[in-house]
DNA sequence: TTGGCTGTCGCAAATCCATGCAATAACGGT
DNA sequence: ACCGTTATTGCATGGATTTGCGACAGCCAA
């Protein structure tokens, strides 16, 4: 019961229904500080609705990120979910040697997207834009 | 028999072994301009060596990624691979709509990349940084 | 050339994610 | 509260990619 009101709001608003499949996404989504991958949120949906399908779970996920409620993040080979803050945007950065991450502000991509947009037409879009790289342990030589 | 004879030697000197199989990926992906998905790799792999199994191309291609021999291109929901031109970098912008792709300076990232660097101690992989977005033709309203 | 060590292959099964379809359930109107 | 419409679910299936494993084949040493 977090602050998750408007979201489901917005659902209903768009013609959208609301399913307790669909709040129990919702609720763990919101509940968690960081991503989650869509595996646990299966795993914990199914504590409080032994029915419910993967496939439904993924289905859930990809609607909220249309809606722009959760913000989908790739780590490794794996997609990851997070509660969208508008308040409060950032980029990861994902180490590909210990799969940490780090949020970034997009200040920092800001001058970057502008001339793709300026000089190629091209609009990026901020929200699934992922950095991989190495993280400052995982260096080499570090 | 283009001229990744180089590719080859530096297979070796890593201690990995020459077959045909690798050579035939190899020859495909250099023969090819632009990028290539596996699929379509082994479908010209198969001409002339009708045993290769998918799999197998999709080994040859990890590591020929591993080496920094191809690159790996995320188009759509799936890997498209080139042959990695050192002396001519760039990074990709792929339209989330029409699967469209824009080569990039990598000029472009340059300083984005050192600010990550010096405020973060976080090395981006530029190689595998690849933007989302729309492209100027696929614009909303356009 | 032969042997053996070990990397590699082909096959099959597994994983992650997406999708088609019929049964079901949510919501507005009554 | 009930009904009908239609979005949504669960199930089964499919596509893309990865992985386990036994058989096989390169490559080095003798």
């Amino acid at each position: 019961m977090s602050g998750h009101e408007s979201a489901v709001a917005h659902l209903r608003s768009e013609g959208y229904r609301m399913t307790p499949q669909r709040l129990s996404v919702l609720d763990i989504v919101a509940g968690r500080p960081g991503h989650i991958g869509a595996d646990e949120v299966w795993n914990l949906a199914k504590e409080q609705h032994p029915y419910v399908d993967l496939a439904t779970i993924y289905r859930t996920l990809q609607l909220l990120k249309r809606l722009g409620v959760v913000t989908e993040v790739v780590i490794g080979n794996k997609l990851h979910f997070e509660l969208a803050d508008h308040h409060n945007r950032h980029n990861h950065m994902v180490c590909s040697e210990c799969d940490s991450v780090q949020t970034l502000s997009p200040a920092y991509l800001a001058e970057f997207s502008q001339r793709l947009q300026q000089e190629f037409g091209f609009t990026p879009d901020l929200d699934n834009i992922t950095i991989g790289g190495l993280c400052s342990i995982c260096q080499p030589q570090g």
